[in-house]
DNA sequence: TAACCTTGGTTACTTTTAATTACTATGGTG
DNA sequence: CACCATAGTAATTAAAAGTAACCAAGGTTA
């Protein structure tokens, strides 16, 4: 099956040199990460995390515009893909903490840099907006 | 404004550390890039375009699963953005040749970063998966 | 003891956004 | 005149996100 296809896409693409293909499977590592942190809010609540263990209302004030519904759902996915832990104290009222694991801590690496690339080139890429609409409205 | 509350923030945490507040405007870099990139397509087509320039329906074969209406939308994204440019060659049939700009290499050099932590890390995300929707389940 | 407070949720419902599918256009070629 | 590559557009469906109301535990207040 693979084969077929590298077989078809090399003849299609004759002299030129071999590219990769992107399949469709959940082995795919680019959709993989896409399909984890792609979402409006995982990022946000990771970096959130990052300044340290916090709690659910705490988190809630910091990441200006997430709803109650929200950060419970994204705090539930990303502690079930291994990036955040939970830990209740059962005190009253109930405390509720939340703190990377060395998941956590690990994918916010190649996060950071890709952020502060996107800091960095902010301004280039709203100069290339304004001329691409400038461009088409034309 | 940020200023009170970033007050309130600190007397909330009392003797915390400090931390950030991830603000709901376009100088949130983190909801720059996800707004950007976070779509279902976007990061693959800049991958693809890594092995060198390539042409619509190349790309369409390459990227398994994608429609012909959402590589239109997403590339016309890119190139808004500056990620992508777009060369038509006025040839019978038409060529439309796609390419990452110098700003399109650049945001891949940190999403390839993460790409690569993902690919490492997919079976650990697996195992936390299971192991969360065993405890649920429970 | 009843009403109320807090934190940290859940549930039902609605709105918004994303993605898919199918159809149309263009301007040549064989 | 059917075909190609490269689109555009419209209708539909699916998924994500938002809103608002409610719940639970256990303490405080009146």
């Amino acid at each position: 099956m693979r084969k077929e296809e590298k077989k078809r896409c090399v003849v299609a693409e004759k002299n030129k040199t071999e590219r990769r293909k992107f399949y469709n499977d959940d082995e795919c590592p680019i959709r993989n990460v896409v399909a984890q942190i792609g979402d409006k809010w995982s990022m946000l609540i990771l970096f959130a995390l990052v300044d340290g263990s916090d709690r659910f209302n705490s988190l809630k004030s910091r990441i200006i515009g997430i709803s109650q519904r929200m950060l419970t759902q994204t705090l539930r996915d990303l502690e079930r893909e291994g990036y955040v832990k939970r830990t209740v104290f059962p005190e009253v009222p109930v405390r509720v903490e939340y703190e990377l694991t060395e998941m956590g801590s690990g994918i916010v690496k190649p996060l950071y840099q890709l952020v502060s690339w996107a800091g960095e080139h902010h301004d280039d890429i709203k100069h290339c907006r304004k001329i691409y609409d400038d461009r088409v409205s034309s």
